[in-house]
DNA sequence: GGTTGTTTTTTGTCTATACATTAAATCCGA
DNA sequence: TCGGATTTAATGTATAGACAAAAAACAACC
């Protein structure tokens, strides 16, 4: 096993901690003894520790030394799928159909008077079909102000998520995710009768204190799922 | 702002690539021009990249220089929280009410066959109460091979969540998000017509190879959703 | 033309050292 | 005993330099 010795000491403390060997409160070694326990310089042993706390295994405290981190504040890696690119890779056939496209001003609406700051909205709502049967809608909101090419952007032929994807830059984003019943429209579009279980995906962007954009996604419960890891390879499946 | 220099190199990429000012593809400066440029040395925008690299913004390839990520494939950090310090931090009032608990061998169940591997199978049942009305069911099975302890563990009291939590140390996990429907007894124990929807988590932990735990919760889809972030402090609120 | 070495550029790792920063521990005087 | 100043042990940042490793670019050869 060819490994960088930095890389070696690192995986070695992760199994230790991830196994249970080492439990959350622990000290570690300081970087001395483990300079000479792994006969290296005290910068490789750094660089080791200092990633580690960076993914939040270990807690360093000046003076006091080294810690497993206290409580697993257990968080996963979700991955956000482009529906388009997921659904073609299981060999099935994909298709957005869009179903409205107005720009307007802000309404009563809460969300949309968050969004707005009192500048134009461009609201975009579509169905994505899948092998000619709907698997979800989605009710897009985007600020003219923080995106104006949105206003002359060709989302016929391009699913809007795509779209904005490669050219909405945003520096932050929340997903939440519940479930929901399908309701009037909705339930239309997606085909099911009223009171069907969907996932409900509702996501906001910012680009710095400005937000970008709304999303509200309602997928079909038997047909849609979404997928948490964590673990060796977590972000690189 | 008083931040150390590989820090600042660091937020500076960070800044204009999130930003947009930097597409992907794009070719950083090599190492040389930036020591240069901020008048430092090759370790010190060398720690600056490698975190970007570790954080999948930027690629680094030997001789042909750093570039942009390609189409960042959108991965978020999302909370796995825990139930009862959740509820509680919102001043409700939080217990756990045990259904069943049973250890026996693996049924006929596919999950039940994956994870036993020939050993025994403890079985937990039980209800999550928020201020007297049912939150959330699940359905837990814990291998007995791979945490023998189970079998004498005191559950009425702590929820097996929180137990775990703190007795099994497991290397990777995978939680599945969907949307379904109660159906019979889930629908009872919830208190709610069958057929409402609900939020579904299912969670497979490993030890290595070895599969160690199965979760599937079932819960009220207008009183609980999961939340996924990105961005600055996405792990730390 | 295509294959096979060879060079060279760029990142990857590591060392040894220096000084800064922080906070725990200690000391000391009122 | 208390509270504040001082010491000190640990991590944090940074430097300059060395060699390793990979892969793109080039050259040579059949």
């Amino acid at each position: 096993m060819k490994m960088p010795l930095h890389e070696r000491i690192r995986s070695d403390f992760e199994g230790r901690i991830l196994g249970g060997e080492l439990a959350p409160g622990d000290r570690l070694p300081i970087e001395q003894e483990l300079m000479q326990e792994y006969g290296c310089s005290r910068m490789t042993v750094n660089k080791a520790l200092s990633v580690l706390a960076a993914a939040g295994l270990i807690v360093r405290r000046k003076r006091a030394g080294t810690f497993v981190a206290r409580p697993r504040v257990h968080s996963m890696v979700l991955d956000v799928p482009d529906i388009a690119a997921q659904v073609r890779e299981r060999g099935q056939d994909y298709a957005y159909r869009p179903i409205r496209r107005v720009l307007r001003g802000a309404g009563e609406d809460q969300e949309e008077a968050l969004l707005a700051g009192c500048g134009a909205l461009m609201q975009i709502d579509g169905v994505h079909m899948v092998d000619g049967a709907p698997l979800g809608v989605e009710f897009r909101l985007v600020s003219a102000t923080a995106v104006p090419e949105i206003v002359r952007a060709d989302l016929d032929s391009v699913p809007p998520g795509s779209w904005l994807l490669q050219h909405v830059p945003w520096t932050e984003a929340e997903t939440r995710i519940s479930a929901v019943a399908a309701l009037g429209d909705e339930a239309r579009w997606l085909g099911v009768p009223a009171g069907s279980p969907c996932l409900c995906v509702e996501r906001r962007t910012w680009r710095g204190a400005e937000r970008v954009t709304y999303v509200r996604q309602l997928f079909l419960g038997d047909a849609y799922d979404m997928v948490a890891r964590f673990g060796p390879g977590a972000s690189a499946r």
